[in-house]
DNA sequence: ATTACTTACGTATGACGTAACGATT
DNA sequence: AATCGTTACGTCATACGTAAGTAAT
């Protein structure tokens, strides 16, 4: 098989066209690198350099081979430098998953700082919801989950990405918006509401049943429905009202109106970030350090 | 230095995970196969798989490497495929001189068929009058030439490519075009012309004395020029006639008409394809075999 | 006990360097 | 004579294979 050598010699002489200092720049003897050239000629069968009184010249063939072999040790070299990153973190791939609603909030904000921050470290975004994304953490799925809390499980670690307060969403047109009162938890009491799903939606389910009970109120809950977006629905159809977390202002829902609600500010929404710790993956724990916070982000706007 | 085998050795394992079979496959034992993986690992100063119970698996620099190995190894064989090309002529590069006027006759073709037969084989194209070519391959700045005869000097053989009538260049009005009369080497006496100097162009200045010597006639030479289009171009401007080689027709030059000449045909204007032969060219040597005609080319339309 | 990778060790192939050689100006 | 590349040859390093070792089921 063709070795790195003998085509480090076939360069080193092309260029020099004198085996004596080539083999100089070599850091070795002619005879060798005399051979050295003769085995790669052997092996490739052809001639690469016409023999001649003054030194040696190129050959049709040598001046075509020695473009790809100066490709090859270059590719060598570069091939070696490149896999030297991996373990720094500089160099790879990270799958991450998200929930929807964090795309609306971090994610933008993520993607721009870890592409920046390492330009050679491939990101492979998958949407999924928070219970998905804990078994696509444990099979390998994805290297880090974007999600809502909790997290437990062995082997997994989650720090708290974003802390962002819940709003009341109201048809655009509802009174309650110019009569000039605060809204309170209190005005939610028998009030027709779209509510999260116990399964599918329980963070926001949970996190809701416990404001409400916080503020002893008992709201009408007509629907039930897993995605913000969803609920901001219903709510222009008239459904009723619905609370969702701040990022949802970025979608720019029309005919929906998001207003803050005095008691809810005790249970903001969040978002954490996951990984699996039994194993170190350079690139994504460098993207770990990079992206966590030294506090919760509050939403930006 | 990194080494081939090293990078086979690694491929091998990556793919099977199971370095007795990579071994087997690459018809070696185990030890030496686990050793070179060792080995490598140290050089790059990276661990490429984690060792466990069950046979290897990549690391994260393992699988960044993969693709730089295999891609390596590709290289390794194409580079030594395309070499082993080269001495059968399939792969190189040939610089060609031609003259102006042989562009407008048997360049087009002449590349047409070398890239349909050679398509590895690079063309480099560049115009320069007979005399600078001949220069240009002794000093092996062109590997073949398209010019005009003669062709002298040792270590330098040529082939008749071409030979084309030459025609009379007259006004698109002039009376000789309609009175019905064939043109004859007699009806130049005295006539105001445009000459090719005798330096510079010097094929078609001899070969003109030649024509008129031959008809006893003696035009009246009014400007001497070096190229054919430069001949046509005084033609128009009412300088004089002038004799072109009929490869001019292609120049579809407005305002001058081309017509034979009775008594001209025994003096065709020639082409000829030259090289050098003190040394083998493959790619020259193949593309002089197929561009060789049985007998030359007579100009198409 | 079996499976699979690693370490140990003796052997052989191969590559180096020194020295001698050959060819050309 | 001087310059370069090649051949000859002795020495050392490298890499192989066999065999033993280690770790985990």
């Amino acid at each position: 098989m063709l070795s790195l050598e003998q085509v480090a010699g076939f360069v080193a002489v092309a260029e020099e066209l004198h085996v004596g200092r080539a083999a100089e720049r070599l850091s070795m003897t002619q005879p060798p690198l005399s051979r050295r050239i003769q085995m790669l000629e052997r092996e490739l069968g052809v001639l690469l350099f016409e023999r001649t009184r003054r030194g040696m010249t190129l050959t049709a063939a040598g001046r075509a081979f020695l473009m790809d072999a100066r490709r090859m040790l270059h590719l060598a070299d570069d091939a070696a430098a490149r896999v030297r990153r991996v373990p720094r973190g500089e160099l790879g791939t990270v799958s991450v998953g998200f929930t929807a609603a964090t795309a609306y909030t971090y994610l933008g904000q993520m993607v721009e700082l870890a592409t920046r921050q390492f330009p050679d470290v491939d990101l492979v975004l998958r949407e999924m919801v928070s219970a998905t994304q804990i078994e696509a953490l444990h099979d390998g799925t994805i290297d880090l989950g974007l999600l809502r809390p909790p997290v437990r499980g062995t082997d997994l670690r989650s720090v708290l990405i974003v802390r962002e307060p819940l709003l009341a969403a109201l048809p655009a047109a509802h009174p309650a918006l110019t009569d000039g009162h605060a809204l309170t938890l209190a005005d939610f009491d028998a009030v027709p509401m779209v509510m999260y799903q116990p399964t599918g939606s329980t963070y926001f389910h949970d996190l809701l049943r416990a404001a409400f009970a916080a503020g002893l109120v008992q709201p009408d809950f007509r629907q039930f429905v897993t995605q913000v977006h969803t609920a901001l629905s219903l709510v222009r159809a008239g459904v009723g009202w619905a609370v969702v977390p701040s990022a949802a202002r970025l979608l720019s829902f029309d005919g929906v109106s998001l207003i803050p609600v005095r008691g809810l500010e005790a249970f903001p929404a969040e978002v954490e970030m996951a990984w699996r710790t039994d194993r170190p993956q350079p690139a994504r724990d460098a993207l770990v350090t990079a992206l966590t916070p030294s506090s919760p982000l509050r939403p930006q706007r």
